[in-house]
RNA sequence: GGGCGCUUAGCUCAGCUGGUUCAGAGCACCUCGUUUACACCGAGGGGGUCGGGGGUUCGAAUCCCUCAGCGCCCA
């Protein structure tokens, strides 16, 4: 059979990946025999095209929900998409537009059949794309954000925040974004510096030829104005307390207030107030008692109430108000001025707009104190656990949460209003009724006077409930799957959505939930380029995902994920590491062609091969416990990287070479057997980084039954290892590799045969190694000697001298310089301890053992000495 | 402005409660190699006074202070 010398993935992965479908093996149903592992996936949006993001994340969901199937666990990866309303809206909204039709002219139902529409398209195609990662989620339980369990959740769970005083409908202000025309939350405000100008303008002092000058970044809201404030302490401004000033323009007559909020330092010291258009000036105006005159509109643009520029946007209006201030000689001067504004997450060009509205908001103090408690306790475990600060100070200093949005997409609000300001709640209009007459006390009033409210709740208020929803659990709590996988073990997600969805899902855990959603959090970075740039559309520096999956398969790029992603670091994403698990992926490929390429004779085993599975199973072992290890504390970089050596270094390198058959020579059973056996063993631990190559390698390395497959095989167990034993052979190695250094420095070839001679008092130590040693170093004799060798290299290990023969190749002279050398390092080392050992603080603090290993380091480096000087 | 964190080899990072194995890994680099698994390879090699300064200690990359630079979160 000839077999390609590259491993080509593409043959491969969707053959295999069918495979583990139709076989059900992603499937997973409560079994009480079994310890459940349940991860719920962090729901893409639906608008979402797979991003490196969601690469790293899924694959680090994956190996772990691949580890947890071959221990043995139930093992249920729960997959899904978020409905994402301002973005989803946006997407249906311009797609509409481009159709001619205009949202304003469609019925809410129309739109939303729209919007459905474009759902069921568009909605899937990450899913998709994540099997091609090797995503092994149960699909079967495909859960959408919208689907009527989480969306029944919603109401339920508004209605009785509502009727436990948690939730308030109040007048605030509020995050506009004018673009999506809609309320949103702080954590949606994206915060960027940005080139601007403060200008200096001069208000008329009523009644007096003086003027003062305010400074502002936004001269557009000067048409808002309704008072200006300095600082009482500041003594340039005495003289203006109790007097009114003139709004330019508009000619409104305005109070001058004193507020020590002022600061004194910044612009002219003097603060123009607009309580409808900025947050702090809406706090003096509660304060003062100020009238607030809002002078825009939802889309930002100005109106009525401002007077002039009606209609502009709030851009040209600062453009044209600077403009026609200037030529009214009340523009003192314009500084530049960097400085931090606000923009939708959504709509990253649209700067927020501090806005007073009438909005729903959820009381967070009232609810946050499990969630705080049970994180510093670490009953719900953060990795790592830097972020638990951050978590911490977030929730000691929330703030409510505006969850009404002014949007169709997503859930309604089950709110009804009634009468002058009468709120009734219920999961039906029929249920509202029944609280709205008993709380009006009115029985007369029926449905008809009722009006829903048209707003939905925040996304991020239905994904905080969804580990509960998925199973079901605020209907039906004592169902069957509820009780068994929640909570789930682990939430794999990155650290900027700590606070959108993480620190929520926690808190309604804790409120409705009978326990914490999740046992565990696995925070990863983000992805980022060379450059440490965020990846994004607008920068194109975002690679395509698809493509690298074409380029190195999928193996290639989990690989290359993970390599360099310590958990919660950002990681730099650079293609070369997809090229090293390509490469990975190839050396693999060639370690199982080689084996398949013997032939197997019956003949007696090689001693080298026994030698080798004897030492290879203490090393798999011992290397095992190291990888069992890194995966309890989510190393997952570290864990990959030691299956990286223990295949290619020790498997490969070491164990395939001592075993390997001399050229066109036959092997025998025995040592096939052993060298299968450890392909599988190696597979199985390989098998959650690299899915498709293992379960491909895994069944065509022997005959497997129809179920008998890797990725429900069992994970292998760390049998009692040998560390002397270990020690031993890496002392081996080190003999090897100085014999093939002084092939190397002294230019000879590999297929020159040399001879070694050894002075030793323990001539049986290595023994049991010299046919290894013959075989990898090329030796053809080994002899034991008392004596030093003439014209041969020599090196020194653990006291014994190996000499090196060399005949032609010798350079005595150069032998003797590097001995000199060697010598001279030597003895600075043993003054260096010697001074440590005089030191008697050091002798009478220092524990026992670090004396004794002081002792025996100038023990052997004094024995190593003489070694080198019997050899000048 | 408030808070958190980072600075170790050319790059990306690991180094837990100070003391064998403490200066490490991968990649990159250099030398050699068209050996019969793999050049998506093999063998070998060089490279860091652990950001600067100060302190605690017999002993500090590791603890403390300070300065500088960078990043993030929140206002």
């Amino acid at each position: 059979m000839s077999i390609s010398t590259k491993y080509n993935p593409a043959e491969v992965e969707g053959k295999i990946y069918q495979e583990w479908l139709d076989k059900g093996f992603f499937h997973s149903e409560p079994n009480p025999d079994k310890e459940p592992y349940t991860i719920l996936i962090p729901p893409p949006n639906v608008t979402g095209l797979l991003h490196m993001g969601h690469m790293l994340n899924n694959t680090i969901q994956d190996v772990l929900i691949r580890k947890a199937r071959m221990e043995g666990k139930e093992a249920c990866w729960i997959p899904g998409t978020d409905h994402a309303s301002i973005a989803t809206e946006a997407k249906v909204v311009g797609m509409l537009r481009e159709q001619g039709i205009k949202k304003s002219d469609l019925t809410r139902e129309e739109f939303l059949s729209h919007a459905w529409e474009w759902k069921e398209k568009y909605g899937g195609i990450i899913l998709n794309q994540l099997q091609r990662l090797g995503a092994s989620c149960d699909w079967d339980r495909t859960f959408f954000t919208m689907d009527k369990k989480n969306s029944d959740a919603v109401e339920e769970v508004f209605i009785s925040y509502f009727k436990k005083g948690l939730v308030y409908r109040d007048y605030k202000m509020v995050n506009w974004d004018p673009t999506a025309q809609t309320t949103i939350s702080n954590e949606e405000v994206i915060y960027r510096d940005v080139d601007a100008a403060l200008y200096h303008v001069k208000y008329a002092i009523e009644g007096s030829d003086e003027f003062v000058t305010i400074a502002t970044t936004r001269p557009e809201t000067i048409l808002g104005d309704t008072a200006i404030c300095i600082n009482p302490d500041d003594e340039r401004y005495t003289h203006l307390q109790g007097k009114k000033a003139i709004v330019p323009l508009v000619n409104r007559v305005i109070p001058i207030i004193e507020d020590d909020y002022v600061d004194i330092e910044f612009g002219t010291g003097c603060l123009k107030v607009t309580p409808a258009h900025d947050t702090n000036d809406y706090d003096l105006g509660q304060k003062h008692n100020l009238e607030t005159i809002d002078i825009l509109n939802d889309d930002g643009t100005l109106n009525e109430n401002a007077q002039f520029y009606i209609g502009e946007t709030r851009e040209s209006a600062r453009k044209l108000i600077s403009k026609e201030l200037k030529s009214l000689g009340h523009l003192v001067k314009t500084e530049n001025l960097r400085h931090k504004v606000g923009f939708s997450e959504r709509n990253p060009d649209t700067a927020i707009e501090p806005k007073l509205s009438l909005q729903w908001f959820v009381d967070m103090q009232k609810l946050v104190t499990p969630a705080l408690e049970n994180v510093m306790n670490d009953h719900i475990e953060f990795f790592p656990e830097k972020f638990k600060n951050t978590y911490r100070h977030w929730l000691e200093n929330i703030k409510d949460w505006p969850i009404s949005r002014q949007l169709w997409w997503g859930q309604q609000i089950p709110a009804y209003y009634y009468g002058e300001n009468g709120v009734a709640v219920g999961k039906t209009p029929e249920e509202a009724l029944q609280m709205a007459q008993k709380d009006s006390g009115n029985p007369a009033l029926t449905i008809n006077d009722l009006k829903r409210d048209e707003d939905v709740v925040d996304t991020w208020f239905s994904s905080a409930l969804l580990p509960i929803s998925v199973f079901d659990g605020f209907k039906n709590p004592d169902n069957a799957e509820y009780k068994y996988y929640y909570p789930t073990q682990v939430l794999v997600t990155g650290w900027d959505i700590i606070f959108f969805w993480v620190a929520r899902m926690i808190i309604s855990g804790y409120e409705f939930g009978k326990d914490k959603p999740f046992e565990k959090v696995y925070f990863t970075g983000m992805v980022r380029d060379l450059q440490r740039r965020k990846m994004s559309k607008s920068l194109g520096n975002s690679p395509d995902a698809l493509g690298l999956l074409d380029q190195y398969g999928a193996d290639g790029v989990r690989v290359g994920m993970l390599l360099s992603s310590a958990a919660g670091n950002d990681l730099l994403f650079d293609e070369k590491l997809c090229e090293q698990g390509r490469n990975f992926s190839n050396k693999i490929w060639n370690a199982f062609r080689l084996i398949q390429s013997w032939e197997v004779k019956d003949i007696p085993q090689d001693p080298a091969a026994a030698v080798a599975a004897a030492w290879f199973e203490n090393r798999f072992n011992e290397a095992l416990e190291e990888i069992n290890d890194l995966f309890t504390k989510f190393r997952l970089s570290e864990a990959l990287m030691a299956t990286y050596k223990l295949v290619w270094d020790d498997f490969c390198s070491w164990y395939l070479e001592m075993i390997k058959p001399a050229y066109q020579q036959p092997t025998d059973q025995k040592t096939i057997d052993q060298a299968i056996g450890f392909i599988e063993q190696l597979m199985r631990v390989l098998h959650p980084f690299m899915p498709f190559i293992s379960e491909e390698i895994w069944k065509n390395v022997k005959e497997r039954t129809e179920n008998d497959y890797l990725i429900v095989a069992e994970w292998p167990t760390i049998a009692p290892f040998k560390k002397e034993e270990l020690q031993l052979t890496s002392e081996v190695f080190e003999i090897i590799s100085n014999i093939r250094n002084v092939r190397n420095s002294s230019g000879i070839s590999p297929k020159t045969t040399l001879q070694l001679s050894v002075k030793t008092d323990n001539s049986s130590r290595y023994k049991a190694f010299e046919v290894v040693i013959k075989k990898l170093a090329n030796v053809d004799s080994i002899e034991y000697a008392n004596h030093k060798v003439e014209n041969a290299s020599s090196f020194i290990i653990n006291r014994n001298e190996f000499f090196v023969p060399l005949g032609d190749h010798a350079d005595a002279e150069d032998q003797k310089e590097d001995a000199i050398k060697e010598i001279g390092r030597l003895k600075g080392f043993i003054v260096g301890i010697d001074k440590k050992l005089s030191n008697e603080k050091f002798v009478n603090n220092a524990p026992e053992q670090v004396i004794a290993m002081e002792r025996k380091k100038k023990a052997d480096a004094e024995a190593k000495i003489a070694i080198l000087e019997a050899q000048l």
